[in-house]
DNA sequence: TGTGGTTTCC
């Protein structure tokens, strides 16, 4: 067996602290074994039992002593790796089993997909996925779930829609990922169809659908659609759920009703990190950065850990408020918590020092990464390089921008007006050019406006929508009227 | 033995 970490191996989770009482070994010690072997049935509940724990070594040890397996030993230590965070292990655990004499089942399938999308590894889902059709296992409604969230993980919606589609049987798992992978997939018009499209044929949404769809919502700025399903959520209880009071604080901050958010934000008993974090980077959001900054503070006094995402939301609230020293304070308490920096906290530093015109700062913080750069950093960097009209650095940071994001108009923009400001015009249209010899398209900026029940994108220079738009300004004009879209709630 | 969820720079 190769398939288990070496000892050593970081990822495996370390044994309790002195403070936390031992897993109870005892059971280990006395049941009874054939020999030096563990019957099947004792195996597998052990085997769980351990990766329940999280203690991945015993588990392993359990699964390598036992002298008979089945399907169900697999499946038990492909779901304690794919858990633990031992994603290759699952995988690999996965063809292991293919290899030897026992068939794989629905559930060796549903306990390896998540592994693949937490590797971000679509070609082995697919892999899996052919796989499952031999097996005559792809109608397995579990199964088929198990593909809508993998390949929305993997940032394939569309893949996600059509697995979605073929399946003949589908229950709410299957809305609620199809619905996340749209989501994921920043498709939240389409994801509001798909939620609309569930109540229509009363299928009976929960709070993971619910937290779902508002977040869709807070994502488009749908305050009015958001309401109507806040309003539904209340009927059926789902509010004091803390998923969709979490979605609430991010919508009602999003759609900039900050004291709507609070409020929110205040009723919640058992406040989680993701409450606090919402809540930080709404008032961030909405300029409010010394709100943000003093409840990152309180947060620890109310004794709970921060996160690699309250770190992202302190981190902008300071560089939107010019206050350097303090991110780099924020920073290195980070590192000082054991969170590793991701591109996201090297974005928002490079941002923090970029905007405060500490060019040479940022360049070398980009230089010094322990990765290489993506896009959010070389373009945190570029912004910097356009606010002081740093025209050398912005060549740089619009290089590499050009060969990571080739289709994104924004940059190519970007640096050709810089080089118009100074009035290197060669230059300017040497990029034009390129953008055009790429075939890269200006995107038209677009906003939303909901009429009647519909959200309805208007792009920029589009023709006269007189008779639309007149209408959305009547339905602003009267005020937040609740519609009726969402009134037939099924019945429980 | 087993599937789905909130919060992320500009």
């Amino acid at each position: 067996m190769t398939c288990c970490a070496p000892a050593s191996d970081p990822t495996i989770a370390p044994s309790p602290s002195p403070s936390q009482p031992p897993p109870p070994r005892l059971i280990h010690g006395s049941v009874i074994k054939v020999g030096f072997f563990y019957d099947v049935f004792v195996g597998n509940t052990l085997l769980t039992f351990y990766g329940t724990l999280g203690d991945l070594l015993a588990a392993k040890q359990v699964f390598d002593e036992m002298l008979h397996r089945d399907v169900v030993s697999w499946n038990s230590l492909i779901s304690v790796f794919s858990s633990n965070g031992l994603y290759s292990d699952a995988v690999r655990l996965l063809l292991e089993l293919k290899r030897s004499d026992l068939s794989v089942n629905s559930v060796s399938l549903i306990s390896a997909l998540p592994a693949c999308a937490a590797l971000q590894d679509e070609d082995f889902g697919k892999e899996i996925h052919g796989l499952a059709i031999k097996a005559g296992l792809d109608m397995v409604v579990t199964v088929g779930n198990a593909f809508i969230d993998m390949y929305g993980k993997c940032g394939d919606s569309d893949a996600s829609m059509r697995a979605f589609q073929s399946m003949q049987e589908k229950n709410d798992v299957s809305w609620n990922s199809v619905i996340g992978s749209l989501g994921h997939a920043g498709l939240y018009e389409d994801a509001l169809e798909k939620f609309k499209e569930m109540l229509a044929i009363k299928v009976k949404p929960n709070s993971i659908t619910i937290s779902s769809a508002l977040s869709a919502c807070g994502n488009l700025s749908a305050l009015k659609q958001g309401k109507e399903i806040h309003c539904l959520s209340m009927r059926k209880l789902f509010d004091t759920h803390l998923f969709v009071a979490n979605s609430l604080i991010d919508l009602y901050t999003k759609c900039g009703r900050i004291a709507l958010g609070k409020k929110i934000f205040d009723r919640i008993s058992n406040k989680d990190v993701a409450s606090w974090n919402a809540m930080i980077l709404g008032y961030g959001m909405q300029g409010e950065l010394e709100a943000a900054i003093n409840l990152f503070d309180l947060m620890k006094d109310e004794g709970l850990e921060y996160d690699h995402v309250s770190y992202i939301a302190v981190l902008s609230a300071c560089s939107h408020a010019g206050l350097v020293e303090r991110g780099k304070r924020y920073f290195d308490q980070m590192l000082a918590q054991n969170i590793r920096p991701t591109q996201m906290h090297y974005a928002c530093m490079v941002d923090l020092l970029g905007r405060a015109g500490l060019m040479t700062e940022a360049a070398e913080l980009v230089r010094s990464m322990p990765f290489e750069a993506d896009s959010n950093v070389w373009g945190a960097l570029l912004g910097a390089c356009r606010i002081h009209g740093n025209i050398e650095l912005a060549q740089l940071a619009a290089e590499h921008l050009f060969k990571l994001k080739p289709g994104h108009c924004g940059y190519y923009i970007l640096l050709s007006n810089m080089y118009a400001e100074v009035g290197r015009w060669n230059e300017a249209d040497k990029v034009r050019a390129l953008m055009k010899s790429r075939k890269v398209k200006k995107n038209p900026g677009c906003s939303w406006v909901q009429i009647g029940n519909k959200l309805r994108a208007f792009l920029v220079g589009e023709g006269s929508q007189g008779s639309e738009l007149e209408l959305c300004y009547d339905e602003l004009v009267k005020g937040e009227r609740m519609s009726s879209a969402y009134l037939s709630w099924p019945q429980t």
